[in-house]
DNA sequence: CGGATTTGACCTGCGC
DNA sequence: GCGCAGGTCAAATCCG
């Protein structure tokens, strides 16, 4: 055996780790662009809805049905907010963000083979509307995974979760909790809070 | 013992 | 109406 071909393997995989990092990375970008897109059609389809909700009352009296149909499909569109985070390929579909939910159902979805999860704030009696949708592994890439959360808490992060900020074991609320406390979801901005694209610090990403 | 999670049952909108 | 797909409830269970 050449030590050339010992030396060529090793670097073969090398390269390898490292094209398998950037497909991760790409991934998860394209996770992104996902997201935003739809958010993007959302906001094309409220502009339309919109649109013909005017012709329509300029016009005249319309059915109950289709006030029905444009407020339902437009209160989602109002307060839903996204977010796209890579774990650690951790089976643990329960979301510590710095909030305290409770999981009321998990359902499994027509196109997507993996679970969806549901939550709800702990602090209900408390006044909080909020309701959550959580679904996980885009497919192939369990390490990613699409939060879509529904409404604000009128409560602080209080009451709980006062996590170390070095490196708990539950890998993706550390950053998480930073952007919720710093960004503070500014309410009517289209503005992502894109982590850069450097190397590793590609964690996850607030759409709104 | 109290709260969270699990998980099948139940409900509801929507298309046929 | 019927059936499906997705969303919610609640009894049972788990766990500290
Ligand atoms: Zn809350």
């Amino acid at each position: 055996m050449d030590a050339h071909a010992c030396e060529r393997v090793e670097s073969l995989q090398a390269e390898l780790e490292r094209l398998r990092k950037v497909n991760e990375n790409l991934r998860f970008m394209l996770q992104v662009m996902h997201s935003k897109c739809n958010i993007i059609e959302a906001h094309i389809q409220e502009m339309k809805l919109q649109q013909v909700g005017s012709n329509l009352s300029q016009i005249g009296p319309y059915y109950t049905n289709d006030i029905k149909k444009i407020a339902r499909i437009e209160v989602p569109i109002a307060k839903a907010s996204q977010i796209v985070v890579r774990t650690e390929s951790k089976d643990s579909l329960v979301v510590k963000d710095g909030y305290q939910w409770r999981k009321y159902g998990q359902k499994v979805t027509k196109d997507n083979p993996s679970p969806r999860a549901y939550f709800r704030c702990s602090m209900a009696p408390t006044g909080c509307p909020v309701k959550k949708k959580k679904v996980q592994r885009c497919l192939e890439d369990n390490s990613i995974v699409v939060a879509t959360y529904e409404g604000e808490h009128t409560h602080d992060l209080n009451g709980s979760l006062r996590m170390s900020l070095s490196s708990p074991p539950i890998t993706l609320d550390l950053s998480l909790s930073g952007s919720i406390q710093e960004n503070k979801r500014p309410p009517k901005k289209n503005l992502c809070k894109t982590t850069t694209t450097n190397s590793r610090s590609l964690k996850n990403v607030w759409l709104h």
